[in-house]
DNA sequence: TGCTCATGTGCAATCGTTTGCACTGCTGGA
DNA sequence: TCCAGCAGTGCAAACGATTGCACATGAGCA
C-alpha cells in the first residue's frame, strides 16, 4: 500500500504538501494540486483512515447501540428503519456507523463503554431506556457524547429524542372509547422499560378522562412478545366482564391479541376491537387490517443523529431533548364499531 | 484522557513494560504486573484503539454491507437474523461491526470500497449478489479480504456462502406437485438478483421432472414486494387456465399472493396452494398460515463471519465456498390439497 | 532600491501504541 | 571459576497521517 510518503516522492514535493492537498484546504498552487493528484492516481494512494483518525482525534464512526431487547425486537421494523435515518445524517457528515449488539445486555454495556473509551467511536447513540441503568450515569460522569432514543426518568442532562409515549397510548385509547368500545384493556409491554411506563400513562389518561373507571386486571403485562400477548389476551377474554376492546403497546402484541380473539369466535372488530403502536408493515398486512399508532421512527433516527453531530462539532454541552407526536391510523380492527353500537 | 506513557510513569516502569502487561503476553514479573495494573486503575487508563490499530495494522472491525435491495428488504427479517449470527462469531474475536448501509447503490459501493482501502475495516462481510457487478472484481483484483453472502454467476475467486436456492426453488414447487396440485405458477423476484434466477430454475427443474410442461405465462416476475405479487396473482387468476397453486419466490410476495387469492373469492387451500420461501415470522402469523421453505438466515452469518475470520488469520487465500440448505415447513396454505384431490 | 507581505512549500513534532533488539543480572552446569 | 542462557525490562524505531511554524520567493508600494 503506497503511503502519503511515497506520493511526495513521486510528485516531488513534502508529505505536508500532499496532506494539503488531500484536506482541499490551503493554499496550494494549481499546478502543485495538479502533480500530486497524478500521483496518488498513478500509485493507486488511498490515505489511511486509522492513521488520520489517530493525527486528527476523531474516530469518523459512531457507535449504534442496538438493545435485542423485545422493545425493538426485530419482529418489528423499528431497528432498520432507525438506522436508515441515523444513516442518512451520518453519511452527509462522512461519518461510519459501528453497530453494538448482542444477545447479553452485560455485553452490549461493556463493548459501548470500550468503544467510548478508546476513541473507537467519537460518540454514540443508545436505543434503549430501562427504567433503571446506570450505562447513563457513567457516560456522563465520563463526559461521553452520547445521544438516547428514549429518555431516561431522573434528570440526568442527556440529550434525547423520543416519541411522545404518553400521548401515544392516549390517543389509541382514546380512539377505542370514541369508536364505541368500552370495556378497554390493555396489554403492555415490559414495565422494567420507561416506554411501556409512559403508554400506560396514556391509557390510565385517557380511561380516567372519559369517565371510565380502571380495572386492574384489564392491564396485562405480555413483555412485547406475541406469543405472551396470545396468552394474555386469552386470559382476558376469560373474564367474567371481557373488555370489548384491547390496546396492545405494539402491533406484534396486536397481532398476538387478535389471533387469540379469533379463535375464541369473536369477530373484530364487531364484538372486539384491536389497536396497536408503529404501524410496521405487519399491520397493514394482517386480516383484519390492524389499526395502530404510527411512530416517526425514521425521524427518530434523524434527530437522533443530528444532535450527535451537533454535540461533536460545537462541543455543545447543553443537553437537548426532543419529542416526537405519533399519527393515529385507523384502519378495519377498530374503525366500525360506531356503527354497530349506534 | 490519560495514556500508557501516565501509566508508565506512575508505576515507575517504561511504556514498552505497559504495552506488554495490557497485552498479556511475554515475560513480566507479577510484582510489575500489579504494579502496572494498580496505575492504570489509578489513572483510569483505557488504551487507545486508533493508535493501537496503527500500530499493529488491523483496524479490528469488518464492515457489513447491507444492500437495501428488495431481495433482503425489512419487511422481512433476514437483515436482523444475518447480523445476529455475525455478531456471535465477531464478538467471540473482538471485532467490532462497521455497518454500511444506504439507499443509493453507487454510494453503497463507493463507501464499501473507501472502507477497505483506507484500511478502516479489515474486511466486509456483503449480503447483495446482483447479477452484473463489478464490484466484486474490483475487490478481487485489489486483494482485499471479503466473504460474500449469496453468490457469483462468472468464477471469480470469491468465497461465499449462499443457501442452495435452486434446492430451494426446487422444493418448494415439489411440495406442490405431491400435495396433488397440476398448474403450478411461479411469483419469481427481480431476475436481476443471482437468488431469483436460481429459484427458477428449481422451479422449472420440479415441473418438468414431474413431466409437466412449462408455460411461460406461468412465470411472473414480482420484483420481490407484496404489491407487485398482489398483482400479477390477479393476472394469473384471470388467464383461461389460471394455475391452481403459487410458489413465491418469498414470503412477502407469497403474502400478496394470498390477498388476491382470497380477494377473488377463491379457497387457500381448496382450491389453489401457496407456498412462500423465508419462513419470517410474517408466514406463521398469517391466516392461513404460509407453507414455506426456511432459510437458516442466522446461520449464513456464522458461516460468512466465520469464513473471513479466517481469511485474516490463516492470510488464507483459497476462496472457500459453502452451500447451506433450506428445508420445507408445511402449513395450512398448502398442505390438504392431498385430501381434495384423491 | 529597499521594505512589507502575501503566497506557496517544507521541517519536524505529534498522535498513542507495538515490537525487535539490546542490555542487565542471576542461575546453574562444567 | 567461567560462561552460557534466560528472565525481566528499556530504548527507540516504526505505524501514516496532521499541523504549527519557519522559510523562500516575488509582487507591490513608497
Amino acid at each position: 500500500m503506497p503511503t502519503m510518503k511515497d506520493v511526495a516522492r513521486r510528485a516531488g514535493v513534502s508529505v505536508s504538501t500532499v496532506s494539503r492537498v488531500i484536506s482541499g484546504s490551503d493554499r496550494i498552487s494549481a499546478a502543485t494540486k495538479e502533480r500530486v493528484r497524478a500521483a496518488m492516481k498513478e500509485l493507486g494512494f488511498h490515505p489511511n483512515a486509522i492513521a488520520r483518525s489517530l493525527a486528527s482525534k476523531t474516530a469518523g464512526t459512531i457507535g449504534l447501540v442496538v438493545s435485542r431487547s423485545p422493545e425493538n425486537a426485530f419482529a418489528n421494523s423499528f431497528f432498520p428503519e432507525v438506522i436508515r435515518g441515523i444513516g442518512s445524517v451520518l453519511s452527509k457528515h462522512g461519518y461510519y456507523l459501528l453497530l453494538i449488539m448482542t444477545d447479553d445486555p452485560e455485553v452490549e454495556r461493556a463493548q459501548t463503554l470500550a468503544a467510548l473509551r478508546s476513541r473507537r467511536v467519537d460518540g454514540a447513540i443508545i436505543t434503549s431506556s430501562r427504567v433503571s441503568d446506570t450505562l447513563f450515569r457513567h457516560l456522563v460522569d465520563e463526559k461521553q457524547k452520547f445521544v438516547l432514543i428514549g429518555r431516561v426518568l431522573d434528570d440526568l442532562p442527556v440529550s434525547y429524542v423520543d416519541n411522545d409515549n404518553v400521548k401515544v397510548g392516549y390517543m389509541a385509547t382514546r380512539h377505542l372509547i370514541e369508536a364505541g368500545y368500552r370495556r378497554i384493556a390493555m396489554i403492555s409491554g415490559d414495565p422494567q422499560y420507561i416506554v411501556s411506563l409512559d403508554r400506560i400513562e396514556g391509557y390510565k389518561k385517557a380511561i380516567s378522562e372519559a369517565g371510565m373507571e380502571f380495572r386492574k386486571e384489564y392491564l396485562v403485562n405480555a413483555g412485547f412478545t406475541r406469543e405472551a400477548a396470545e396468552e394474555a389476551c386469552q386470559k382476558l377474554l376469560a373474564l367474567d366482564q371481557p373488555p370489548d376492546a384491547i390496546f396492545a403497546a405494539d402491533d406484534t402484541m396486536a397481532s398476538g391479541a387478535v389471533r387469540a380473539i379469533l379463535k375464541s369466535g369473536l369477530r373484530i372488530p364487531e364484538d372486539v376491537g384491536v389497536i396497536g403502536v408503529n404501524d410496521d408493515p405487519l399491520a397493514s398486512m394482517m386480516r383484519p387490517a390492524l389499526s395502530t399508532v404510527r411512530i416517526p421512527v425514521f425521524e427518530l433516527g434523524v434527530w437522533a443523529a443530528r444532535i450527535l453531530m451537533d454535540l461533536l462539532s460545537d462541543g455543545e454541552t447543553v443537553p437537548r431533548q426532543m419529542v416526537l407526536p405519533g399519527t393515529l391510523v385507523v384502519r378495519e380492527s377498530s374503525s366500525t364499531r360506531g356503527l354497530f353500537s349506534a
